[in-house]
DNA sequence: TGGCAGCTATACTTAAATTTATGAACAAGG
DNA sequence: CCTTGTTCATAAATTTAAGTATAGCTGCCA
């Protein structure tokens, strides 16, 4: 017969020494001990039979093994904290945490007011919002609503398509003063541009889709679509962005409007499990109406 | 601030008392005792803040937020046992445990001596094999690798198509001997039918594409297609099964096979994550190869 | 080179959780 | 109606796991 079955806190903590890469960062983050800690991970290697990490004095370096175990330790955290989420919400009336994923200018530029107003109708809701462009997996329970912009694939999620969202090309009038409006596609290349560092999936489909976008050079490259949004905002010059949000300060122009556009569909979606919890429910309802309201300006 | 989080072991238990009944059934089942499994649920209930069984002396009763619960602890338990089965294949070369899951009928007729074949090839693999026709959930991890008979629709899961398994009418000849050999569909009326207790969404999607299947009355109704098999062997009447099964009994003789008629596609399934573990590839490998074989009679 | 800051590992002590043992309440069966 | 076999709850004893303190190693910086 096999050894007996760990302590599931053994995954916990080994999760946490991996992502802390020390016992002691691991400890600290954990409220335990290093040598609690390092008992815990003498313990799993013990019954697993094979060594998890190689010790050093400047912390210790996950074998092959043990990043491979990494992905199931991590679906145990996400599931653990969606039970706590799920038993936060059962004390009666609409209470608890709901946590929320959307993209980081959703999350900073067009969540909060709607978030805002949720909080007031249900003050007893904690909202945990998540907003960065890495995708968690409503699946894996990760998180509980996600606004995406891409069409959910998966059966067992509920799905709100919400509209498209249309971009464009934006500058502020302090910049256009200065460097002229261009008339043109072509003319873009005589221009500052904002763009984007790595290229992603979403970038990926805009440039199939507009195959006459001319070769441009960026001026400035960032990753981050709010720092993007910043530096338009800020006279950087020609960027891409939502076009409800530029609408929004006065001082910044719209280019090229025929030219190019596009537009972003937004879905709603949540696990299907999930719809008769109360708190997920107004959530939900929330950011549909808000996301909504928002797209028709 | 909030309490602290709950010890992980807390929700083994907690799934066990549920699954069981009692602290005492559930004490046996851990390996601990009654009065620490009783701990266990106080210490969850106090950190949750409210009761997750009503207490008496013939056991304990989930309350309706336990209930709502379980499927987080489950969720909990199957990704720990997958993270065993990944950690127990290891120590190099192919070995560990590899979770399978299929149909019953599947799994005890057919699958035994592709199972035997892949343990001598690979000694040191351990194989579970979950004969049910409850569906396991493979992106839950509840296995590794699933004989479907479906479609499957998730991404993230790597699907072979093996093909289409046959099905018919079969009898035994002493019953045909005594009863007659049904000439049309219509016939069936006036004969002894081993079918089906509940409908299953199998069955639905049978009668839909038969609609020229004759109102019979089925004089044994039993949920198990083993147990039909069974019966149709035994001589009890006419049923349907798998015409490569029947085919194994030189006795058994396809009754009415022009008339009627119909396939089950089968896939062989399994998690994208799992395609580069070897105990899992060498299984798929193996059920692959074995079971296009028992499609090619 | 010396000293500081980070880490792990090891003895020792203390706290916590588990087992053991027992009592009380209820259901089933003679 | 009493006995027997359940159950859960409680109190004391013991084992287990945690925290504390310290030593040893490495890298960094003056």
């Amino acid at each position: 017969m096999n050894k007996a079955e760990p302590s599931w806190d053994f995954y916990r903590t080994f999760l946490m020494v991996l992502s802390e890469g020390s016992l002691s960062a691991a400890a600290r983050e954990l409220g335990l001990t290093q040598p609690t800690v390092g008992r815990h991970v003498d313990a799993l290697e013990e019954v697993l039979g094979f060594p998890l990490f190689t010790r050093s004095p400047q912390g210790l370096l996950p074998t092959d093994a043990a990043l491979e175990l990494k992905p199931y330790a991590e679906a145990l955290a996400a599931t653990s904290s969606a039970l706590l989420r799920a038993a936060s919400g059962q004390h009666g009336a609409v209470g608890g945490t709901v946590r929320i994923s959307a993209s980081e200018v959703i999350g900073i530029e067009v969540l909060p007011p709607i978030l805002a107003e949720l909080n007031r109708e249900y003050p007893d809701l904690t909202i945990e919002l998540s907003a960065s462009d890495t995708v968690e997996d409503l699946l894996r329970q990760e998180a509980d609503i996600a606004v995406r912009m891409v069409r959910p694939a998966q059966d067992a999620l509920v799905a709100l398509h919400i509209g498209a969202v249309p971009l464009g090309f934006h500058a502020h009038r302090s910049y256009l003063d200065r460097r002229g409006v261009p008339e043109t596609i072509d003319d873009l290349s005589r221009h500052t541009l904002i763009g984007f560092d790595r290229e992603t999936a979403a970038i990926r489909s805009i440039m199939a889709r507009t195959p006459d976008l001319p070769a441009v050079r960026f001026a400035l490259k960032t990753d981050s679509n709010v720092a993007q949004l910043a530096a338009i905002r800020a006279g950087f010059g020609i960027g891409i962005c939502q076009d409800a949000l530029a609408a929004r300060v006065p001082q910044l122009a719209h280019v090229l409007p025929d030219a190019f556009q596009m537009k972003l569909e937004t879905w709603l979606v949540m696990h299907e499990n999930l719809r008769e919890s109360p708190r997920c429910r107004v959530a939900f309802d929330a950011l549909a109406r808000g996301l909504q309201a928002y797209i028709r300006q």
